[in-house]
RNA sequence: GCCUUCUUAGCUUAAUGGAUAAAGCAACGGUCUUCGGAACCGUUGAUGGGGGUUCGAUUCCCUCAGAGGGCACCA
């Protein structure tokens, strides 16, 4: 709809320039959105706003241009405010929208969007030295919903855990499984893994490398898989990549771009090619490869695996690392790099006082412990309810009273009374055959229909931005609007019958798009509470 | 020092450069229940300070103040 929208509009203003009514410019983008307030109809452009000048009339008067052009595919085309051009879709568009869903249920709204491009979106990836913390949860969520929404407009996305077994952290895992004078992480697992590991020879990389498989299949996929609920796709080891010479072709490969270079003793990339501050090792002076080396080869890897787009979903304290991320996927020949979702770390307090999170001491609030407390949708909605740059802080001491109040059970009551109006529909004889959905007129019907109009493109700009913390919010607007219809409009009515029939598919309707929107989210839509 | 993120109602947060800045919680006042009251309706209340760009700025630029994070031949 949006589209056919802006190429009428496009179409419109061409021939009002062959008509000499406006002079000869190029034309701006045109633009088109929902507005926010249903009262500016279900869609609006700013076209005459933005190009008032270089026609050099007034926008409303351009805009009244258009709307006497545009008239008769809408009920009504507006010009408003400053100039606003509004467009109000007929009451056949509500009617067939709702006839839409019906038909095509938890299809409804998928669209073409993303084209089938191949998404590589890797997250959490924490280090395997210890269970997954509030910091991963944060990342975890939004990359598991960001997946869905990317599925659902089109996109093939591989969800990706990158496990780090390779580096100097396994050793110091060693160690403090060992528990040596060089131990450095603390806590109850350490025990744990000590007494499940049995006989230790004194070699802290060897313990350590069983323990973070320990930590992996003992730990992090459980609290992922049963607690958090996210299904990863692809978990790939940074020893096998490097034990499979990957990092050697990957520094190969660099070479013979030209961008390797040798200094002190060390070999480099020239990563400031691709504007980063500075320069990179790769290989040591004492020979050994630097993480970076096995990033390149990992990144290589993606690439080579067919991957049109790159998302890295990274703590922001990570910030520092995406330039010279970025060199790498350009020095193999990608242009626009890979897309940055940095999630700002997650402040906890407790009565107050802020909790420092530090493996090391061992006091470390995990996953696992949050979801036993208040369970897996109350804590998925609340972390994906907020944007990623915001600085967040989780009151622990209000996270029990928090699951009370949190509005994922406002969403969920709502979806539950849907069910039971529909399964009392269905007891009292409601058929859904021959529904005669002009008869839902009212204000409150007309925008709950409006919702389901706008789904799609609600979702594909959400997808387009990479903004499923959008999600919760629309979820919320649903259940409020149908609490709100709930209140004041009786849905079943033995003496009404053909009014109750269409109202019943109303719900059924409103049921499968809020049902679809709380699995996009990745929480239960339940039948009953 | 350099880079970067943030500052919106009492609190936690929304708002693809658009129209009257939106919710939840808290507070206050109503609905008194035939379909599920975990509900509905209403009231109070906010863009850190100062400049700029723009027809239009919470949004973009500069600056000041405050708060987070990052600046390894660590991973």
């Amino acid at each position: 709809m949006k589209q056919s929208i802006v190429s009428k509009i496009e179409e419109v203003l061409k021939s009002l320039q062959a008509e000499g009514i406006l002079p000869a410019f190029a034309l701006p983008e045109v633009h088109v959105e929902v507005p926010k307030d249903e009262q500016f109809g279900e869609y609006t452009s700013n076209i005459a706003l933005v190009m008032s000048k270089a026609a050099g009339k007034n926008p409303r008067e351009v805009a009244t241009f258009l709307q006497e052009k545009l008239g008769d595919d809408f009920a009504k085309v507006e010009v408003a405010g400053p100039g606003h051009l509004n467009f109000f879709l007929k009451e056949s568009d509500f009617a067939h929208v709702v006839t839409e869903v019906l038909e095509k249920q938890e299809h409804f709204a998928d669209s073409t969007f993303g084209q089938g491009v191949k998404v590589n979106n890797e997250f959490i990836s924490a280090n395997p030295t210890g269970p997954l913390h509030l910091g991963n949860g944060r990342g975890g969520f939004y990359g598991d919903s960001l997946s869905r929404l990317l599925r659902k407009t089109g996109f093939e996305v591989t969800n990706e855990y990158y496990i780090n077994d390779a580096g100097e952290q396994v050793t110091k895992l060693g160690h403090s499984v060992l528990q040596d004078e060089e131990a450095v992480y603390g806590g109850e697992y350490i025990e744990e893994l000590r007494a499940k590991l049995g006989e230790l020879e004194n070699d802290a990389w060897e313990v350590g490398k069983r323990a973070a498989e320990l930590v992996v299949s003992d730990y992090i996929k459980p609290t992922i898989e049963s607690g958090m609920q996210i299904s990863f796709d692809k978990w790939t080891s940074e020893r096998a990549l490097v034990e499979g010479g990957m990092v050697e072709r990957a520094i190969e490969k660099l070479k013979e771009q030209g961008r390797v270079f040798e200094n002190e003793g060390a070999t480099w990339l020239r990563t400031t090619d691709f504007g980063d501050d500075k320069d990179r090792v790769l290989i040591k002076a004492d020979g050994t490869k630097t993480y970076f080396a096995s990033e390149c080869g990992y990144i290589l890897s993606k690439l080579e695996q067919g991957y049109e787009m790159i998302i890295e979903i990274w703590g922001a304290d990570h910030h520092g690392y995406t330039n010279r991320f970025n060199a790498v996927v350009k020095a193999f020949g990608k242009e626009e790099g890979a897309t940055f979702l940095l999630m700002q770390l997650v402040k906890l307090v407790k009565n107050g006082e802020e909790v420092r999170m530090s493996k090391r001491a061992g006091n470390v609030v995990t996953m696992d412990e949050l979801i036993e407390l208040v369970g897996h949708d109350v804590t998925r909605f609340f972390f994906l309810q907020y944007s990623p740059d915001t600085h967040m802080t989780f009151d622990l001491g209000l996270a029990e009273e928090r699951s009370q109040k949190n509005p994922v059970f406002y969403v969920q009551y709502a979806h539950a009374r849907m069910a039971s109006i529909l399964e009392k529909g269905q007891e009292v004889g409601m058929d859904m055959a021959d529904v005669n959905l002009s008869l839902l007129v009212h204000g409150k019907e007309k925008s709950l229909m409006r919702e389901m109009l706008t789904f799609q493109e609600f979702l594909e700009s959400a997808a387009r931005d990479s903004a499923p913390h959008r999600l919760p919010q629309l979820a919320i607007r649903l259940a409020d609007k149908f609490h709100s219809y709930y209140a004041e409009c009786q849905v079943i009515d033995i003496e009404n019958k053909e009014l109750s029939q269409a109202r019943v598919a109303l719900v059924s309707a409103t049921k499968i798009v809020l049902g679809e929107t709380l699995r996009l989210i990745g929480v239960s839509a339940p039948e009953k509470m």
